[in-house]
DNA sequence: GCGCACTCCTTAACCGGTTCAGAAATCTCC
DNA sequence: GGAGATTTCTGAACCGGTTAAGGAGTGCGC
């Protein structure tokens, strides 16, 4: 791999051969006013000839903005891979960022505080024009580091938990109420929750919603919250111990924080030898494929994970630019049934 | 969301309070000699006290190296979110940038033409300093235009798809040699395999390794292959259309190029009322924690695919620093047996 | 005492753009 | 036809670093 020398082509050659000064071409590409129709013509046809276009860095340096956004998550690298929400999400991002010609920098980082560093050298060292922030847990340093730097982010999480940044997030809450009524209305009384990691401030909002939920239930229903790592080691666990007990004090559905959790669910229910939906209900949450694979096929609260990540990344658009803070919400998961839900039958 | 007016600190400010000029400053930071260690000393004090760190834009404009690397994806999103590959690979890699404080820049495009041009635009926009290639297909524009560009690249594949660019890769033709010897040992003479995308220069070899591998046996087995596009819906019917035919001329086996659709074959057989593994043996690719959460658990060529990043990462920054071209077999994956597979009962 | 090599540091040009003050040319209006 | 306003373009400074050339000071040999 000897380098060959490419020959750069730079904003200096574009002038001379436009027959215009270094200025005038800048003006021309910001869309800028102050030149004639013609000679913006000129600039662009020399500019093609040459296949020039402005560099990003020298563009940067002089001051102008940054065509990169930041999101850096946090996660331990094996479940990462496991989790579809992820790469979903952030082909949605990307589906936004290519239109306005934007690049995505990604940081896997093991704790908010890493992150919190993170943010400030990229944006001290003017390497993102934004950021997004995902994964909130209670007294997250994040909100307060935007904020002193002067960063613009948009938050993904409910504004309870973002600190008053701007924020993009899914009604949780209701859709985890949706789902106990469901259940309930199938026939269910004995309901239990899957969660995912303590930690993180949704789940927190998950379980207080569940919990409201179940007891608002007329009859009164029982219930169970386990919180997990998101792994299917950890929903395999859960769903065991949840599983062990005799039929009347064990659940008749339970519900998962996400779909692989859901999957392991069913694979334990099998190698106990109970049937599902007969013998329990499984729900799962953020529906990909794979909740279509299995056998039998998961009901899921499904939600468009790629639509909420173009989302996100147009609000941080938004947030760039300069608008106040503001709080979106996206649809709320809806529940689709599929093989995975039924009436009890015990 | 008003911007602070964060007060910048360059190597201006720090040269000032070290009482020492900018040259000196940036020899002291890129470790060059010419300095006495006291000023050196004098130097990351001053810098450490304020906060300081260079700023890579105006590195890279400098014409130093460029501390990013890319990394364009080439798959429908759908696929992505589902292919637990990717993430594993990518925090791989990330894993080994972070050592070095590099950056990743993410892209994911429609084809390979798009992320030709991508590569051009990023390296004569410096803003990477080297990429990595992956999904190879035949008559591949990506390693003229490497070459063509003087562009450090490292090409995931078998070099015979490369194009004589430095290479990282497994061997699936042994491995998927190893998987058919196995399968055959346990007795199965019917063998199927539900491959990737045709297109695919992976799929290709390892097509091939199939068809000789069962060749070779004695005494002599029947083959089925069917290409696919990776996604557990095509993984599902392709196991459908397998497995619809009377026994003798039903497979007894089922290889999967990926975890997914082997998840997916797994639910169809269990749909169609066949016992896994004793009216159909499944195997797996891409052993993710997936294959371990189905029930059965599925037997899989397992590889450590985060390791197989960081792999690629290390030999980029070869290449970037100027070694030849090379190849760089990784371990070929292993045969994980678990409950998927088994002599066949038929 | 002088030339010479060596160490340590400074100076100034440069990377490839943006931006702004102001010059040159054209237009407007009385 | 000339003052003033407007349009169009240029020149130079600047962003925050790197780097090559060069200068000041020191030590050494003879």
């Amino acid at each position: 791999m000897t380098a060959t020398p490419t020959p750069r082509v730079t904003i200096k050659d574009v002038a001379a051969r436009a027959g215009v000064s270094k200025g005038a071409v800048s003006l021309a590409f910001n869309r800028k006013p102050g030149l004639s129709e013609a000679t913006r013509e000129r600039i662009f046809r020399a500019a093609r000839e040459l296949g020039w276009a402005p560099s990003p860095t020298a563009r940067t340096l002089a001051g102008s903005r940054v065509d990169v956004v930041g999101l850096a998550v946090c996660r331990p690298a094996r479940l990462l891979g496991l989790e579809p929400f992820y790469m979903e999400f952030v082909s949605g991002v990307e589906s936004v960022l290519v239109e306005r010609s934007c690049s995505l920098l990604l940081r896997l980082v093991r704790g908010q505080d890493e992150e919190a560093g993170l943010l400030e050298s990229w944006w001290r060292g003017r390497q993102i024009g934004g950021s997004i922030l995902v994964d909130f847990r209670a007294d997250d340093p994040r909100p307060a580091v935007a904020r002193r730097l002067g960063l613009p982010v948009v938050a993904v999480g409910h504004p309870s938990l973002t600190g008053g940044l701007t924020s993009v997030w899914t009604d949780d809450a209701t859709a985890v109420t949706e789902a106990v009524r469901y259940l309930a209305a199938l026939g269910h009384r004995r309901i239990a929750r899957v969660g995912g990691a303590a930690a993180l401030g949704h789940t927190a909002i998950r379980t207080a919603a569940f919990d409201g939920a179940v007891r608002a239930l007329e009859p009164p229903a029982r219930a169970w919250q386990v919180a997990t790592d998101f792994s299917g080691d950890a929903g395999a666990r859960a769903t065991r111990s949840l599983l062990t007990a005799a039929p009347p004090e064990r659940p008749t559905a339970i519900v998962y924080d996400n779909d692989i959790m859901a999957v392991a669910g069913l694979s334990v229910a099998a190698e106990m030898g109970l049937r599902v939906p007969d013998d329990v209900s499984l729900l799962a949450w953020d529906d990909s494929q794979l909740c279509r694979l299995t056998h039998p096929t998961l009901s899921a609260m499904s939600h468009d994970v790629h639509g909420f990540g173009a989302d996100v990344a147009r609000t941080l658009f938004e947030v760039i630019t300069g608008e106040g803070p503001g709080s979106h919400p996206v649809p709320t998961p809806v529940l689709t049934p599929r093989g995975s839900t039924a009436p009890p039958k015990v």
